[in-house]
DNA sequence: GTCTATACCTGGATAGAC
DNA sequence: GTCTATCCAGGTATAGAC
């Protein structure tokens, strides 16, 4: 097998496992089993369970980049792409009530290891913020734009969350409803300024 | 020393360290050290790891409760014991920006390494959701209470959670005036239907 | 590139002296 | 009750054959 694909299955592998299972829980046995390599093939790839790590965070930042940009789509709102945002909760939520955010999770665990990787692993959660300031600044509401992306970040997470704790429940939907009609209000907001500004 | 002096010892160094550096990662080692006992002697007090967990996350319930109970004095009313309920993330903040919410993070480790106190963690929460469910029916929003409750619980959850991960921020204060400000609604509500219900 | 074998360490847990 | 000594499983990492 060509050293590239080899070395994104291990990535690929490990994504998914230091999700489910959390970073340090997930030993080189449990990827290599899913890989079906050696233990001892790691170390051709990867100098250590770090590196694995750091990888799989810049996967991570290169996904969450692409559903981005793959939001930017002819004629779509700064509105509509926030909700996009607000529905990531939804698309993904059965894997979220079994093991919550990857983003929120990871982070976590890393500040808890006082892990070098926890500063790349924060980068996840500023593409997000970043990109929500943009939005709302589009939208017209530039005073308060990281102000409400942290806001809504902060919604996200916790009802991330909650419905990991309790995932039995309808709550995950009607937070998203809440959260949708929260954003009508700096959505009308924005038109009014608009208004203004072209009288 | 006593053997129950020892015993609690042990489960306080234990509850503080599983806060800081996650349980998984805390080994008796770790333990030992701050409670400045041998590692052997631990299996007098408990039978195995697991065991010092249930006994942290017995202690952590009994603490919340107490906490609960002393919330509740003389003429104090629903809206006010609500409030010392936001108030945590602000009397906690340091710890939160550090380690995030005790509760939340446990919660989430546990639910990673599919561990068998998992249910135990997830009462912690159950204790502040009926307590807020009580509370919301107090003030007069029995038919939604419990769905506040959750909400609250999330909000709570979410700040801590961005407040881990951008400790440097004014954030979280603002956030805190946030949920007053949405609880004054809800205070509002109950007072109009009392006023319906008296006419 | 991938394997097997193995070194080395740390972690939880046990046995038995004191 | 607390200690020391020790066991054993599992983890990361290395060496070297193929």
């Amino acid at each position: 097998m060509s050293k590239l694909a080899t070395r994104e299955k291990i990535v690929e592998a490990a994504d998914a496992l230091f999700y489910e299972q959390g970073y340090e829980h997930t030993s080189f046995a449990d990827i290599a089993k899913t890989v079906a390599i050696s233990r001892g093939n790691f170390y051709y790839h990867f100098k250590s369970k770090d590196e694995i790590l750091d990888a799989v965070i810049d996967v991570r930042l290169a996904n969450t980049q692409l559903m981005l940009d793959g939001w930017e789509v002819e004629g779509s709102s700064p509105a509509e792409r926030i909700r996009n945002f607000i529905y990531i909760l939804k698309t993904n939520q059965d894997k979220i009530k079994r093991y919550g955010c990857p983003v929120g999770t990871l982070f976590s665990e890393l500040a808890k290891l006082n892990h070098s990787a926890q500063e790349d692993s924060r980068s996840i959660f500023s593409l997000f913020r970043s990109w929500l300031t943009q939005q709302f600044t589009l939208l017209g509401c530039e005073e308060e734009a990281d102000e409400l992306a942290m806001h809504l970040l902060a919604r996200s997470q916790g009802v991330a969350t909650m419905a990991n704790a309790f995932p039995d429940e309808a709550f995950l939907d009607q937070e998203v409803a809440q959260m949708c009609a929260w954003l009508e209000i700096y959505v009308a907001r924005g038109k009014s300024k608009q208004a203004k500004r072209q009288t």
